[in-house]
DNA sequence: TCATCAGATTAGTATAGGCTAATGGTATTA
DNA sequence: TAATACCATTAGCCTATACTAATCTGATGA
């Protein structure tokens, strides 16, 4: 038996399970979450994040660096490993046995994730064959609160090809991230590796599905941080 | 176009689904709910029930009249029957479709009536060949919001041999309630009719699954209402 | 180095929903 | 009819979570 599950402590309420999610993707790469972040990420105003972040770190599920953002702890982390399961086997079972689409599954989802017992998650990964990718090809934490964590690759050093998803960006500056706001690389979209110039020239992409084409110049591609993304979208790449 | 489903105005809260639920159960014959027994129902204090019955009141959906009890508006009884209806079709999705057993998913269904959406609830009733009953045997309200109401007979009516469930005593009395009590003649305890008396005489039952005997003199017989319960659990009494 | 500005935090307020203690009303019973 | 007991309600308070407006900090740029 793993000792990773219980944590016992009062049962956390849903915002404090949506806090928890949203730290833990904006903090991926074992940075730190931002306050306005959170607030963006949540559509709530950053002094209500500033709020539950007091109290969350309080509880031990956050550390708060003020004015620099917050990290989960360990059981933080946890908590929104948890959800992160939660949620995509909820996605993953209404797709495959209640016909939902792309479209609809994420909201719903995300609703039922907080209402959802521990036993009926796993009676419906046991019903999908407890499955290891979701239907975004995002891997599926394991009940003891495991998860394959996605190596990142700068777009810099991608292999042509290669189809990929953008995870982090990995600079502050606002004038970088603006430029690429414009250009459509902001984290979540998928692209292709079309070619790279040699020297540390530039390389070029192709956003999925639009086909539009990008030039990334090398100082910029070397902070996109991305993933590969599984070819038929339930798995890792098929080999 | 029904146009019983719309009613717009701001989601309901988890709270006043509870509470439009429990005065659904708690004025079945078209009676009033009283205050305590709203709070007992939903494990609350009596003053949290006058507080929430005074918002509820404001918002038309019940109607109050002080020291008497409550009573659901048309708006009232359409949001409590939309509740009923997703909690047992959540029922007997997680029995026929998720292995869930008599015992858990009352909790579970429970929990879910509040987070799933409409559309996930008319994907299971499809995937269950839109039931008209769910496990115990009670009708699933439509999605128009109609109910099959179950038309009860008096205990000192009802035909030998029949399998009944009480449903409601009918009398307040508080001696006469707490010898029922005593006597395990609560709501929901399932009962088969062994014998009557002739001359008005007393009726003789039998406890479900216990099989313990109760005799029941015509006075009190006569304000135990109750309904007959279909053989199979799963429709109307089998033809 | 200092002014500036964006982002973070604090201050003060609101709403939903719960609680206990005190009070008020109704119905039963003597 | 009067006393009583039970139940409902009001008063006053607490927590979680959100908000706006005001203030503070730290990084950027002159």
């Amino acid at each position: 038996m793993h000792a990773l599950l219980r944590d016992a402590g009062p049962p956390l309420t849903r915002s404090v399970e949506d806090y928890l999610k949203a730290i833990y993707h904006l903090s991926n790469q074992g940075g730190f979450a931002a306050t306005s972040d959170i607030a963006a990420m949540l559509e709530v105003a950053p002094p209500s994040v500033s709020g539950m972040v007091k109290r969350l770190s309080e509880t031990g599920l956050i550390e708060h660096v003020p004015y620099r953002g917050v990290q989960l702890t360990a059981q933080g982390r946890r908590a929104a490993l948890k959800m992160i399961r939660r949620h995509r086997i909820l996605e993953l079972y209404l797709m495959q046995h209640l016909g939902y689409d792309w479209g609809g599954v994420h909201a719903e989802a995300e609703r039922l994730e907080h209402a959802v017992s521990d036993d009926l998650i796993e009676r419906m990964a046991s019903a999908l064959g407890h499955p290891l990718y979701d239907p975004h090809g995002d891997p599926i934490p394991t009940a003891a609160g495991e998860i394959e964590e996605a190596e990142l690759v700068s777009l810099a050093e991608a292999p042509v090809g290669l189809k990929l998803e953008l995870r982090q960006v990995g600079t502050q500056e606002s004038e970088r991230l603006r430029y690429l706001a414009e250009q459509g690389l902001t984290p979540g979209v998928l692209l292709t590796v079309s070619e790279r110039q040699p020297f540390n020239g530039p390389t070029t992409i192709a956003l999925v599905p639009s086909g539009d084409p990008r030039v990334v110049g090398r100082e910029l591609a070397q902070v996109l941080w991305c993933r590969e993304v599984p070819v038929d979208g339930y798995g890792p790449a098929a080999g």
